[in-house]
RNA sequence: GGACCCGUGGUGUAGCGGCCCAACAUGCCAGCCUGUCACGCUGGAGAUCGCCGGUUCGAAUCCGGUCGGGUCCGCCA
């Protein structure tokens, strides 16, 4: 059950305006809130006033109450006003199905305007209504006072009070962490602020809190977690802000299933908690390594609400000595290649026009592939295809048996590097998933992803770049294979051991999106060392940018690790959101402003003076002039 | 850094070389209306078509540039 409602009654309200019923007739109530609508029909006038809480109907009568009348004939859309009168069932046949106050509504027998409004320049009150972002932006405050907004920011404020809950009742203890620290270790470009005491030198605004909350972990506090702020200086996207929020947590003593297992556990009681009436499709979550989710997905955030899986048609394209022997030379020395050919089927596109299966090869194309080969299936078990010449009947007849594929199916095929061909397919599936509907878009699909590699090869560097966290601890069985072909650490070549070694790290995905990943960390000096110099960092190097994390760990650090997750995009997802600025009070647009607050703007002459900084560019908007 | 799409009364759209001193809906203003709930009816105001330049006898419409917004690629462990 939930929590009994508190009173929010105040000197301006009885009650709020969802708040009345059938119950309260012949009460005295006053209530306050914004006029959603006016319906004037002389005699009598209707006022829809709104709040958070909801929308009660109030009706004015000039025989009854003449003064109140013509105040209420005054008041207009988006007035903020307050009522008293008295709370009545509505005539028999005028009741209201669509509003929980629908029964009742309160006869007026007193109006003030509280304040008066400019007519808003979009709808408030109609939820239908597409509106312009830049404007919902610039006038974010009407915006919020939309019921969809509201829903969505409730939405997450129950999302972060569940997620509060769930880790104070497990024993984690909520530390902040500072906005204002040195440059940490991470992939994103920083965001800086200079300092006036210290001129020359700035401080970085974190891109998440990843050293600090390990150096809390040497610190002994052996399970912490964090609503934190993190800002990354990287051009936007409709899931991308340059700052944004994580659940951060860390744990002491632990192993990679003892992070998991809570993660999961906390995942499904906030969802419980949040969005009690979506299932959550599979507990415990689906585990995939990294290498099975490309393989099947083509993803390593694979969306699992529906099969149309990635199948290997190699088998079907080879001779009794395993040769490639397709007859289509595409195949054949993508495979000799070292390559893959690989296929998904696409139910029931069979008959797919010659256009729209030429979009899906544009796409294929866009993706990072040469071409998309296909073969549809059609109704009556007869096949088309441009490849079919190539092929022949029997190898056609056994690549759609290979693949799966019934009547009035589409195969759709890519050949290339093993890479190439099912990161192009996972995206294909995806596209077609979500076209066919295969996906339910009510169910919550949680999966884990782990077992990524450490490294990868940075070709223009030169050197192995951690594929995540550089901090993440290796798998055990693998830690022999932190070593170059060459035998010394600071000169790797990309055919060494280390980038076979795989990490003891792991994403969690919701309906083909991360929501988050993290590891179990080295937290062994020696270890941390190696891998670093791997990645190109030198002894001076790696003292100046994780001077304070390696220090601390020469103090006894206990072996730890821990996940961060991103709460606009699991809000956003909870909300049935693509966008994570639906579910963010004020977000910025792409070019990172805020139309409202018209940020970012130049600083003062001053500010420059007091910083000891000088602009050497020229500012677009005074060049202008 | 790149590709694509969008920009027309307050709002959302239509118009895509002359029929347009721009249409429709809604909002706004005024009047009428005692049971509405997207109330209704009548009337009215409101746009130099994002901005600059070009092509043309003629540009909201075509071209170039620019600004703003969005989607995507790069980028974002």
């Amino acid at each position: 059950m939930p929590a009994p409602q508190p009173s929010l009654a105040t000197p301006f309200r009885t009650h709020t305006c969802g708040q009345l019923r059938s119950a309260d007739e012949g009460a005295e109530a006053t209530l306050a809130g914004w006029v959603h609508r006016r319906r004037d029909h002389g005699q009598l006038i209707f006022l829809d006033v709104r709040d958070r809480h909801g929308i009660t109907q109030v009706v004015v009568d000039r025989t009854d109450e003449p003064a109140t009348h013509a105040a209420a004939s005054r008041v207009r859309s988006e007035y903020v006003v307050s009522v008293r009168g008295m709370v009545a069932r509505r005539l028999p046949g005028t009741e209201n199905s669509r509003l929980p106050t629908g029964a009742i509504e309160l006869r007026a027998t007193e109006l003030v305007v509280l304040n008066e409004a400019k007519t808003p320049p979009f709808y408030v009150n109609d939820p239908d209504a597409p509106i312009d972002e830049t404007l919902r932006l610039k006038y974010r405050y009407l915006d919020i006072r939309r019921e969809a907004m509201q829903q969505r920011l409730l939405l997450r404020s129950r999302l972060v009070q569940a997620i509060r809950e769930v880790h104070h009742a497990e024993g984690f203890v909520e530390v902040e962490t500072p906005t204002l620290i040195k440059s940490t270790p991470e992939g994103a470009r920083d965001f800086i602020v200079p300092s006036r005491l210290q001129p020359g030198t700035v401080y970085a605004l974190p891109q998440s809190p990843q050293q600090l909350k390990q150096i809390l972990m040497v610190g002994g506090i052996d399970r912490y977690f964090q609503i934190a702020r993190c800002y990354r200086d990287e051009d936007l996207r409709g899931d991308r802000q340059p700052e944004f929020t994580q659940l951060d947590l860390e744990m002491s003593f632990v192993d990679e299933a003892a992070v998991m297992d809570f993660v999961e556990r906390m995942v499904v009681a906030v969802s419980r908690a949040t969005t009690p009436e979506r299932p959550i499709q599979a507990t415990p979550f689906p585990r995939f390594t990294f290498e099975e989710a490309m393989e099947r997905f083509g993803s390593d955030k694979p969306d699992v609400r529906f099969g149309m899986e990635l199948v290997d048609l190699a088998p079907a394209l080879v001779d009794g000595d395993g040769q490639p022997a397709s007859g289509f030379r595409v195949f054949d020395e993508a495979l000799a290649a070292g390559g893959r050919v690989m296929a998904i089927v696409a139910p029931g596109m069979g008959g797919a026009t010659r256009r729209e299966i030429d979009d899906l090869a544009d796409r294929a194309r866009r993706f990072g592939a040469k071409g998309l080969a296909w073969v549809a299936v059609e109704a009556d078990g007869s096949m088309r295809s441009p490849i079919a010449k190539f092929l022949g009947d029997e190898r056609a007849a056994t690549i759609r048996e290979r693949a799966g594929a019934n009547k009035g199916d589409l195969i759709l095929v890519v050949a290339d590097a093993a890479t190439i061909t099912s990161d192009v397919l996972g995206r294909l599936r995806v596209e077609l998933g979500a076209r066919l509907g295969l996906a339910d878009p009510d169910v919550l699909a949680y999966c884990w992803v782990h077992r990524f590699p450490m490294y990868q090869w940075d070709a223009d560097a030169g050197r192995w770049d951690a594929t995540h966290n550089p901090f993440s601890g290796v798998v055990p069985e693998d830690e022999a294979l932190l070593v170059t072909t060459s035998g010394d650490v600071a000169n790797p070549s990309p055919d060494d051991p280390a980038g076979r070694a795989r990490a003891l790290q792991y994403d969690v995905a919701l309906n083909g999106w991360e929501l988050g990943g993290g590891s179990v960390r080295i937290h062994r000096r020696e270890l941390l060392e190696r891998s670093f110099r791997l990645q190109g960092y030198t002894i001076a190097r790696m003292r100046e940018r994780f001077g304070a994390i390696l220090e601390a760990f020469e103090y006894g650090a206990p072996p730890h690790g821990g996940i961060a997750i991103g709460i606009d995009r699991w809000a956003a997802l909870l909300a049935y959101q693509s966008n994570i600025r639906e579910v963010m009070a004020f977000p910025k647009t792409q070019s990172g402003a805020d139309p409202m607050l018209e940020a970012p703007a130049p600083p003062e002459p001053e500010q420059y003076a007091e910083l000891g900084l000088r602009f050497v560019g020229v500012h677009p908007t005074t060049a202008a002039e």
